[in-house]
DNA sequence: GGTCGCCTGGTA
DNA sequence: TACCAGGCGACC
């Protein structure tokens, strides 16, 4: 469930579960999950207490009243699973977080591709990311500009997340189909009518998406991602399936330009 | 720039 | 059995 809509969804219910707690312990569940944190740190991580947790761009930020960060990435398919310490572990369970309380927060994540790290107090994180598609510094001509020197195509330089924080491969897909930009245009080529589009359709999309869970109702709504072969709901026109820096691109050849 | 590896499950 | 998957970092 890992665009910025989901993971703010994740961060929500996170927030209502885990805010003001004071953290028992944590384990990790999966070999690759263990090898990023050492046993000690892990073990460290009792008695801390739980201020804040936030969201940048795709990843989790539990802030902790010692300074330090607890900061987890969904990556591909994880979810936060809510409930009691003596509940049965979900099938997937990667790291457990229990509280003080007897409550438990699972990393479920069938693929096993999601982060944990934890970062020390007084350091500033550099998660590389730009800014988040609500800011309002982001605008049609900030865009422009960072746009200038890109050649490469829209679609994957907007995965970058150095550009706009948070978009994946199916908002930004459904993005341009909004703004009937093809997906294969040179970014710098774009103009700022375009990117003004543009931008409105990335926000559009987002609010959308954002509060809905990832369902199959949210996936019937899409307008073209995972749609190859089915008429534009424009067009008519047969939605084509092309592949872009190793990644699916679902898009209207006759009316994205 | 593109491609691969990380992981594992779902689907054609 | 093969291919595909909502991400991202390492690599050529």
């Amino acid at each position: 469930m890992p665009e910025l809509p989901e993971v703010e969804s994740a961060v929500r219910r996170l927030r209502r579960a885990a805010l003001g707690k004071t953290i028992r312990r944590v384990e990790l569940k999966h070999p690759a999950l263990a090898r990023r944190v050492s046993p000690s740190r892990l073990r460290s991580l009792r008695g801390a207490r739980v201020l804040d947790v936030e969201r940048r761009g795709k990843h989790q930020l539990f802030r902790l009243a010692d300074g330090r960060v607890l900061h987890a990435h969904f990556r591909m398919t994880g979810d936060w699973h809510l409930g009691r310490a003596e509940d049965a572990l979900p099938k997937f369970a990667r790291a457990v977080i229990t509280f003080d309380d007897g409550s438990r927060v699972v990393l479920d994540d069938p693929r096993a591709l999601s982060t944990i790290d934890i970062h020390p107090a007084n350091v500033t994180l550099d998660l590389g990311l730009g800014p988040e598609p609500s800011d309002p510094g982001l605008t049609a001509k900030s865009l422009h500009a960072v746009l200038a020197k890109k050649r490469l195509a829209i679609k994957p330089v907007l995965l970058d997340q150095r550009v706009i924080a948070g978009l994946g491969n199916i908002y930004a897909a459904e993005s341009l189909w909004r703004a009937r930009i093809a997906p294969d245009a040179p970014a710098s080529s774009l103009t700022l009518k375009q990117l003004s589009s543009l931008l409105k359709a990335i926000r559009q999309v987002i609010d959308r998406a954002t509060g809905a869970r990832y369902t199959d109702d949210s996936v019937s709504r899409l307008d073209v991602y995972d749609r190859e072969g089915k008429p534009c709901r424009r067009c008519r026109t047969p939605v084509e399936r092309i592949v872009q820096a190793g990644r699916s691109t679902y898009y209207c050849r006759k009316c994205q330009i």
